[in-house]
DNA sequence: AGAAACTCCGAAACCGGTTTCGGCAACGGG
DNA sequence: CCCGTTGCCGAAACCGGTTTCGGAGTTTCT
């Protein structure tokens, strides 16, 4: 059952020196060693440096591993993607984990991932692995309106922070983009090129960013002096397929909007998508702006104007809140934003000079498409 | 300096059932508990399941973090993940990570994930890993033709398994996509659409898949009867920026293809934005095939015609390869291949009829954009 | 000067496991 | 019947740390 070959201690433990060795080098216990290093007040300060010293030349690091056994901590912080059907979240991931973990190694911290269905196993996949100490708590990606996690680890005393900010965002650690801003801006932008009727595509509203770039999207019309339309507002959309229907909807009017603004990169594709299928020129029919900056973005044409947050950024942020938060569990929150970077594209430009025009433009491609579904 | 509330144990540690618990219910020592479930011989079969069945019964987990002190084994797999300059692997990710995640939890393992700016820095990362017990091995994604990772865990005596076979892939156990089959797919498609000038751009050699897609472009070739021709390769491309200069030169011939085969599906946005950039119709005028089944494939208009590769899949059985392999370094070699699903996309077509006129249309266009670069 | 308080460190228990060693009992052979 | 195996388990050391406890030496106070 065992294997019985162990050569490995040859080349593998060799390196690494323990407590142990520190101890002896320093002609004191172990105990008195890691209590020196651990910043026990009954340590005087000459021996405190002392240790320090030593640890540091002799390249001493604590094995976190046995540390855990008695402290309870890992230094490791969990995180738990959740691969719900229509995520979108998939392009920031590279990014995000390069954030996360570039700041959680700074401080001999490392990463712990694992993947869900759906919400409910998340919360006993958080569970187990802070029972098995294989995180220490967890950055919580794609925040909710109301999200379980947060009551779930709430009540289990397990730290967390937030990427993006849910209802009741007041009580806890976050870290967002301003994407409402971003909203605003991009109303205000296709405003200032001349458009009257801007449109909004929404995304699903359990989604804690649904309503804050809804949000955005109505405070930039009212900034215009533009009217808010319901009829221009079309939301709880999941996929590409849902949103080219929607631009559908949105086109087949009497009074179409001249541009489209969606809450979501993905969903801006389903605008292109539709507006591909019969015919329309994105930039001059029809001015597009999306959100997230994700590589699709760049894949469309014309390319999608839209808003790329710096998503390695955001992950070291997080890191580094978590940690603090970690090492002093009754310190104050922490919340911060960060603005999105606009990134042009050819998706906007002036509105067609007589919209009648364009709606009877519209309205005869649609005629001639009505197979469209 | 410490944390002087500790009300935590009462809601994290109550539930942990110890091998103590265990021992102690089973009127046995710990010792024999513990050789009992790790399959020591001097156990007899009774008390064996007796152990097991009461294990399983009060639900007892051992805290990988207590063995691995003494075993040097945290049953967590690591996986380091290269954020080179123009990397291409970032959508396939979480569905990568969904399969890991999935494969190492089944067997009560986790997944610790660690990013590096370089080759350099990966070893290093790796070391440190391994040596701090954070990783019992790793999975190496995107592998290189030449790739020093394997090189150096090889001496390092430290398990490994590879995503994508190396130049030397004899000697390692690996998992990949039958590439080169799809190369050779997408040319006897395109052949038998009657194409008879296929181009083919390729990505840095350094990737080991670059050789196996070129290799798998040229036995299409040779088995639909076409020469090749080394004017219509154009290797070594990094980004979609160089595809798109490479796409202008293609088609700046006297001969110029009416098909173009990609390596990935970045280098056919590349393709993509130099036709849209002229005018040229892509499906019609042009064909374009790309591989990776990437979400850029979707958004492109229209459509991109590309292989998947299901990278959940890839991730579940690299996962349940490199378990299998630490629990028996002796066990041979593993090596895994599976084919590549095609995507169909409007990017496929039938050539123009008179490819001479094709030829004048282009040069015509191209003479009226020479200033792109 | 003596008692009280304080500083600082050693000794040892502990955490949750693994692994070595030795010995008791049953068994088999001569 | 005695002795050498063998099977099976307890005892105890160990892994690399943390934490409690107590006591020796020094300082402070009266």
């Amino acid at each position: 059952m065992k294997t019985d070959v162990k050569p490995d201690r040859r080349s593998r433990d060799n390196a690494r020196v323990t407590i142990t060795d520190l101890s002896q080098a320093l002609n004191l216990t172990k105990g008195t060693v890691s209590r020196a290093l651990n910043g026990y007040p009954d340590i005087s300060e000459t021996t405190r440096v002392r240790v320090i010293r030593a640890a540091q030349a002799m390249g001493y690091r604590p094995l976190s591993q046995a540390q855990a056994i008695k402290t309870g901590r890992s230094c490791s912080l969990g995180l738990v993607i959740e691969l719900s059907e229509h995520d979108a979240h998939r392009p920031f991931l590279a990014e995000f984990l390069a954030g996360l973990t570039q700041a959680a190694s700074k401080e001999g911290w490392t990463l712990t991932i694992a993947t869900s269905e759906c919400e409910g196993d998340t919360l006993g996949i958080m569970r187990d692995l802070v029972h098995n100490r294989k995180a220490d708590g967890f950055i919580l990606p794609r925040v909710l309106w109301n999200d379980r996690r947060i009551a779930f680890l709430e009540r289990e005393n397990t730290p967390y922070i937030c990427y993006g900010r849910a209802n009741n965002h007041q009580n806890t650690s976050y870290f967002d983009a301003r994407s409402e801003s971003s909203m605003s801006e991009a109303v205000a932008m296709l405003a200032g090129l001349g458009h009257k009727r801007i449109a909004y595509i929404g995304s699903a509203s359990h989604y804690a960013y649904s309503h804050l770039r809804r949000d955005g999207y109505r405070a930039g019309l009212q900034s215009a002096g533009l009217d808010i339309d319901p009829a221009l507002m079309i939301e709880e959309l999941l996929c590409p397929e849902e949103a080219a229907k929607a631009t559908r909807q949105l086109l087949s009017t009497n009074h179409p909007p001249t541009a489209i603004l969606c809450a979501t990169d993905m969903l801006a594709r389903g605008v292109y998508d539709f507006a591909n299928s019969i015919g329309l020129k994105i930039g001059s029919d029809l001015s597009v702006v999306g959100y997230d900056g994700s590589p699709e973005a760049r894949a469309m044409w014309p390319r999608l104007a839209t808003f790329s947050v710096d998503n390695r950024k955001a992950g070291a942020a997080l890191g580094e809140m978590f940690i603090a938060r970690v090492r002093n569990m009754d310190a104050p929150l922490q919340q911060e934003l960060i603005a999105a970077e606009f990134c042009p594209g050819g998706s906007v430009g002036a509105p067609a000079k007589t919209p009648d025009a364009l709606a009877q433009h519209m309205s005869r491609l649609l005629a001639d498409h009505m197979s469209f579904d």
